[in-house]
DNA sequence: ATTCCTGGTTGATCGAGATCAAGTAATGAT
DNA sequence: ATCATTACTTGATCTCGATCAACCAGGAAT
């Protein structure tokens, strides 16, 4: 029986299958068993990959669908009015992007790839329903919207609160910890985004974060090459993430 | 037949059903017929009052339910390790409590009453079995929190490229604008937070928050007395919230 | 009425980080 | 290979808002 395209485009993906995809254990479906995890599978569509720069979708396009991202990464930029962009997201493989789009019906702000990624694409409407037959489906869609939030109030404090060394440190450690929980090292990678996109999300000036880059080098937190980076001291990277004033010691 | 103190209570309470709540056009079971309404009502539980500055819950705390502001007001505050306070989050009537619990199963933050405030108290997993049943209570919620995940990033870009005067500006829009909804006047109202609050929650010093009030009212944007407000020109005001630089001239 | 205390205002100074400016390295197109 | 464009780095200056300090106003307690 020869393979039609479809097949072939399939097995051309190396993981074309919710049950099969590495990522299962930290993508939606993480809670569900193999039944129901084919009904899954079923509403699930596969992407061709989006290049370096493509969009997945563009701000204020109606809204359909949730993108589990697959590989590569992803920044969502809104622009607003007629200011500067605001960069308020990067996405890695695993994570769940357009979350924000379900209310008004259309995103909230443009998706551009970072690199070359692919995307599982999930039909909000099909989903809904499935979640209403899966309760561990729609648990998990209450959690992974929580944890967004959660991760919404971490980001308001650090751009309220710390300084940039400690945006910077804490923006390491975290890709550091994201990393390390998709099983990639967390102690040398690459950035997928530009010094600029660093910035824009951080709220600081490209110039500081070049800066204060080339400092936690100087002081072997780091070493970072371009967009490589090597991370030498963890710990104390991870205190400089939320220390606080030299003078008030956190433990009385 | 005697009234039961619960009787006595319940009928205390001007709006103790859903059914006839005035906020029910703005509330979770917005989107909800009769007879799915009356299930809602019925998972319910009306607390007593909450008196200013008592704790709805703790940070930590496990998490059991959401909470529908009835009247009065909150803040959300975050301890993050020994660093200082984080204000998150005001919440005005209709507007739901503790959605950023659902994931670690405890509240990321304590809420507190900037005034006598009443809630009503939703279990979540009597609102999660509910929601199975009900596909309209199921879309509401993702709604809300997909809305809520849309304010986060619209704090976050006011956070991090917002001027001093953009943010109180904003602030001031923002809180008329919730009134007008709840049916109150959008031009005069009394801030329940103080400033430290305000200062907290939009990332300035109680001095700036202060001063620029003061410069606003000088130029006949507002009139402040204490924590009652007036806005005298909300078209200026909303046009200070997301001015440009004097030079970009926005449209071109 | 007096004291205390919290919340708010006003003034003076200082510093982190933005902005401006210039230059260098990497990337891609012809 | 050459040029053009974008990405990144480094230095000098300036500014907004934080911080420090003092003071004022209104409630609550005595």
């Amino acid at each position: 029986m020869p393979d039609t395209t479809a097949d072939k485009q399939r097995s051309m993906l190396n993981e074309a299958r919710c049950q099969t995809c590495s990522l299962s254990s930290l993508c939606l479906p993480l809670a569900l068993e193999f039944p129901d995890m084919d009904q899954f599978d079923a509403i699930i569509r596969r992407r061709t990959p989006l290049k370096k720069g493509e969009a997945l979708f563009l701000q204020d396009v109606p809204f359909t669908s949730l993108y589990a991202v697959r590989s590569g990464s992803l920044k969502q930029v809104t622009t607003e009015g007629c200011g500067e962009d605001q960069l308020t997201n990067f996405y890695l493989p695993s994570e769940l992007v357009g979350l924000d789009g379900i209310d008004e019906a259309r995103y909230p702000g443009s998706v551009i790839a970072l690199e070359t990624t692919t995307v599982c694409e999930i039909p909000f409407d099909r989903l809904d329903s499935l979640s209403q037959e899966i309760p561990e489906l729609r648990g998990q869609l209450f959690r992974t919207m929580s944890k967004e939030l959660r991760d919404d109030r971490r980001m308001m404090r650090l751009l309220s609160r710390k300084t940039a060394d400690q945006r910077l440190a804490s923006f390491l450690v975290s890709l550091s910890e994201r990393f390390r929980r998709r099983g990639y090292s967390p102690y040398s990678f690459r950035l997928s985004m530009s010094r600029a996109d660093i910035g824009n999300y951080l709220g600081l000036a490209v110039e500081t974060v070049s800066r204060i880059l080339n400092r936690f080098q100087r002081q072997t937190l780091v070493a970072v090459s371009g967009r490589e980076v090597h991370i030498l001291d963890l710990d104390s990277l991870s205190r400089v993430a939320d220390e606080q004033g030299v003078d008030s010691p956190c433990a009385h």
